[in-house]
DNA sequence: GCGCGACTTTGATCAGGATCAAACCGGAGT
DNA sequence: ACTCCGGTTTGATCCTGATCAAAGTCGCGC
């Protein structure tokens, strides 16, 4: 059994059996890139709650997500602290060409990282454009989800942040699983309510808070405290705030 | 005197002789990368209030800003709106494999971009790598700046967000003119009350009595509604919340 | 079972900004 | 000179979400 288990795990450490690898940094590689790619690479795990990177440290490496949940934040010095980004399978981390971090990131759920030695990697960048235009690519999206955050944080009620929180979560689950989201749907929540808070920048008595009126109203049903269940997509996407693409298409 | 007007203006239509050559998407790109360059670009002026592309709309170019501020914004459709980021020069408007614009971009001031048609410019793209990696590298800044705006937007008083907003506005305008912000330094606000508020997540009136307050407080003095001088930028710095950088270097 | 600790919910009160409303300022046009 | 008008300031009040405080829930080790 503990043979077979490792067997398991080696396997989905070799690049062709890689569960991210059509839409990691490394999607457009060619297979003797990703030949060289393997001789430079390493995996890391973490626990739930450890730090990958501080802020300042130096990096010597970037990586990309294979499996579970980190969070990309900033603090000041009294304490305050904003999420600004949830790394999940197959984001990167790390910046070629950057000396220094410029946010933390802690695994918010146990966490495996495919790690790239940062030397290496950069001038693997310069040889091979599939690697830059990959990342190039997923650097636009990201900015477009940081510019679409910014109107959440700046603009949306409490219970608006909530909402469209749990109907991003719900998307992504969906789209996970392989199948379009559906109403009845249900899904865990990977955060706890201290962390929502610091995504949505509230404080997590307003999410606890939020959270219970969503209920109250109808608009999810609780199981547990992290089981969530949407029986109307529709009334939920009401209650973001944003304009319901759902109308327009059908 | 028109004619050596427009002899002015058509010298900085050059390439070679482009004011933000050392900073745009061409910055990396070889003489002869320019001269293809030159065939496919065209200006284009706005005057200050103008749209220049709607969320939504079909882009037929991509551009970079060559004088002038643009903004870039959201809006829900109850009204309430928020800036995502502002277009100086040498900044990228656009995204090459994209169909539609995610987001509004308006001239703020009087404006003139160099646009690329979409289709030879991104053939360009995989032709010559020097604008990919360049274009790589100004949007994973644009993505750590759009992060510690989110900081901003997410946990910092109106306060502090007026006062991290003049300490911007202070630090680009010195380096625009090519020297270190000093104490007493003085520079125009390019943005109306309303527009500081969409960025801050602000309402206008909020943003004016803290204005009010900056001043009476010391921190600031006005000169007219728009003119600003600081007295000490150490003072300012200590109201934006971030860590005082400068304490660290000397 | 018991107690402990991490996480969550709920309550009471407070305060920072939003909202509503009115007045003010300064430049452009007549 | 005058009005007009966009932009700005200031005032009064309201309300959302923060803060302070306490109790509730659940899983886990003993």
């Amino acid at each position: 059994m503990k043979m077979k288990m490792d067997k398991a795990i080696a396997d989905t450490k070799e690049c062709w059996n890689c569960p991210i690898k059509h839409r990691a940094v490394c999607a457009r590689c060619e297979p003797e890139e990703l030949t060289h790619l393997e001789e430079i690479k390493y995996y890391r795990t973490y626990e739930a709650g450890q730090p990958v990177i501080w802020a300042g440290d130096h990096m010597e490496f970037v990586a990309s997500v294979v499996t579970g949940i980190a969070s990309l934040s900033q603090t000041m010095e009294d304490g305050r602290t904003q999420m600004v980004g949830l790394l999940l399978p197959s984001d990167f981390i790390g910046r070629p060409g950057r000396e220094s971090a410029p946010f933390d990131v802690v695994a918010v759920s146990d966490l495996t990282v495919c790690c790239f030695r940062k030397k290496p990697f950069e001038e693997m960048m310069v040889a091979t454009p599939h690697i830059g235009s990959r990342l190039l690519e997923m650097t636009l999206d990201e900015l477009d989800s940081a510019r679409e955050w910014m109107l959440l944080l700046g603009r949306k009620t409490a219970r608006e942040k909530i909402a469209s929180l749990l109907a991003i979560i719900a998307r992504r689950d969906a789209s996970l699983k392989r199948h379009t989201p559906k109403d009845g749907m249900s899904f865990d929540l990977p955060l706890t309510r201290e962390a929502m808070a610091d995504y949505l920048g509230l404080t997590l008595e307003t999410v606890s808070r939020q959270i219970s009126a969503l209920k109250k109203g109808g608009v999810i049903e609780l199981d547990g405290k992290r089981r969530v269940v949407i029986p109307s997509l529709e009334a939920l996407n009401d209650e973001t705030g944003d304009d319901h693409e759902d109308d327009l298409i059908h």
